[in-house]
DNA sequence: CATATTTGCGTACATCTGTACTTGTGTCAA
DNA sequence: TTGACACAAGTACAGATGTACGCAAATATG
C-alpha cells in the first residue's frame, strides 16, 4: 500500500469530477468541474497531470486523446482524508470529531433522528456479524 | 469577520499547542510542542510569527520576551476548518460527513451507544428551547 | 480546403509551506 | 564578569500549489 502524495484542494475539486464522471477527457472533466467552480481548462488540465503522477488517476488513450478514470476510489481518499483531520484536530478521536460536528454544526432535529436510527442500525449489525 | 488565511498543517501544530498552554513564550510552546512531535526550535518560531502575521495568534511583551496567545479560539478554528473539509468532500453536507464517521471507521459498539445518548440528549435540548 | 477548436505536452511563475540558519542582543549562573 | 543560553528579527531555500500560457498536431466545420 504505497502512500500517494496527498491531494491539494484544487486537486480534490478534479478528482470529485472524474469520480463523479467515471472517466474522460479533459474537456469533459473541465465542464464537469466547471458546473461546481470556475477554473480554467489549462488548470484542469495541470490538475489531471499531477493526479495521474501522484497514482490517483490512470489514463487510456482513445485516438490521439487521453480518458482519465480513478485509479484510487472516492472512498478510499475521503476515508484517508477525513482520518488525517481527525488526526490532527481530535488527536484521532473519531467520536470526538461526531461530538463536534453534531453538537456544533447546527444540526436539525430531522437529521439528529435519522442518525441516530442509523447508528441503532449500525449497533444491531454489530450483533450478528 | 475578516476571514484570515487557513491554517496549513504545521501551523494547525503549533496553534494546537498554544491553545494547551493558553499562553506561552517559544521555549515552552516548543516543548509544548515536542511532547507531539519533533520540531525544531527555530521553526517552531517561525510557525508562530506566521500565526501572529495571519491574526491567529496575538503577542504581548514581558520585557524583552513576547508571549504568545490565541487570538481566535480552538472552537472557531475548529468548525471553521471542519466546515471547509465537509463543503469540499460532502457538499457541505454535515450528515454525509457523520455517517461517513460512524460508517467507516471502525467505532466500538462502545462509541456507538454514546453517541446514540448524546443524539437523544440534543433531541430533547431542541424541545425545550 | 481553410480555418477554428480541442488536445497533449512543455514551461512559467508567484505564493505558500516546511524547515531551518544567522546575527545580534539581553539574561542568568558560576 | 564572562560565558552559556534564550530570544527576536531577518533571511534562506527547496518543494508544493494555484493558476495559467504557448505551441504544435489533430480534428471538426463551414
Amino acid at each position: 500500500m504505497a502512500k500517494r502524495p496527498e491531494l491539494s484542494k484544487g486537486e480534490l475539486t478534479v478528482a470529485r469530477a472524474v469520480w463523479r464522471l467515471r472517466e474522460g477527457s479533459v474537456g469533459s472533466i473541465h465542464e464537469e468541474v466547471s458546473h461546481a467552480v470556475a477554473m480554467d481548462y489549462s488548470t484542469v488540465q495541470t490538475y489531471l497531470r499531477r493526479l495521474e503522477a501522484k497514482g490517483y488517476l490512470r489514463t487510456k488513450r482513445e485516438g490521439r486523446n487521453k480518458i482519465y478514470s480513478a485509479k484510487v476510489q472516492a472512498t478510499q481518499v475521503i476515508r484517508e482524508t477525513v482520518r488525517d483531520l481527525v488526526g490532527r484536530l481530535f488527536d484521532g478521536e473519531v467520536v470526538a470529531m461526531v461530538n463536534h460536528l453534531v453538537r456544533d454544526h447546527g444540526m436539525s432535529k430531522e437529521d439528529l433522528q435519522e442518525l441516530r436510527s442509523v447508528l441503532a442500525e449500525l449497533e444491531d449489525a454489530d450483533d450478528v456479524s
